[in-house]
DNA sequence: GCGACAG
DNA sequence: ATCTTGTCGC
């Protein structure tokens, strides 16, 4: 799979961000895709050496809703863009392209390990994809970026909104596992919050990472033990 | 100046 | 994110 639209990643923070905020206005807020018409899902993540400069990409495509296996690739690279709050997507995207570009099944949603729209310039790692790709996507993120909210519920499945400035829904924080700490989750690009929501409870089972995204995160860690060390 | 800060 | 084994707790 490859990218509708391309750029340049090696931007200095100050045009990285005038980027996002021109890309801003592409986003599109609506289900590209209707539930019961999903049947594959892509989650994406990418793991570090700290010693080698190395990153390790992985994206896996699963059957949904059955959440079987259907295609893996992998990318790696040295030199990745450093770790800049804000701009997390310029230092996953490229080497997350690149591995894409191996994976030959076009799925119907992705799903990244970051925020969608919950982000300063609504151009979180999830929605700028989302846009490059022309593909449905999801912001499922371990912690915050941006945003206020209200703790959510105790059980497994209560969330509430995360806001913005202007007091603007952005996503939300759900609780995927009873005593866990909850996942902010944000729509990325052509979809709506509530679908995105469906979505990723539809895909956690016995852990609080949805299992698109945990099981990339699991097998990046093992392509860099594999790889050397 | 101080606190916040996806991975 | 990364460096890391055992270990406290349900």
């Amino acid at each position: 799979m490859k990218t509708r639209y391309s750029h340049r990643w090696d931007l200095s923070p100050r045009d990285a961000i005038a980027l996002q905020t021109r890309l801003a206005s592409r986003v599109r807020l609506k289900n590209a895709v209707r539930y019961r018409d999903i049947r594959t899902i892509a989650g994406a993540d990418v793991a570090y050496s700290k010693e080698t400069d190395y990153c390790f990409a992985v994206v896996v495509v699963l059957k949904f809703p059955e959440l079987s296996v259907i295609e893996e690739a992998t990318h790696v690279c040295e030199g990745p863009y450093p770790y800049v709050p804000g701009l997390l997507t310029f230092r996953e995207a490229p080497p997350l392209i690149q591995a894409f570009a191996r994976i030959r099944t076009i799925p119907d949603v992705m799903v990244f390990d970051g925020q969608g729209i919950a982000h300063p310039r609504r151009m979180g790692l999830a929605t700028h994809l989302g846009i490059l790709f022309d593909c449905p996507s999801i912001g499922c993120a371990k912690s915050r970026l941006w945003g206020h909210y209200a703790e959510p519920g105790k059980l497994a499945g209560s969330w509430v909104a995360l806001r913005d400035n202007r007091n603007r829904t952005i996503g939300c924080v759900l609780r995927t596992k009873r005593g866990c700490r909850p996942v902010f989750l944000s729509p990325g690009h052509n979809v709506t919050l509530p679908l995105a929501r469906k979505i990723i409870l539809r895909t956690v089972t016995h852990y609080r990472i949805p299992e698109v995204t945990r099981l990339a995160h699991l097998l990046a860690n093992k392509l860099r033990r594999d790889y050397q060390r």
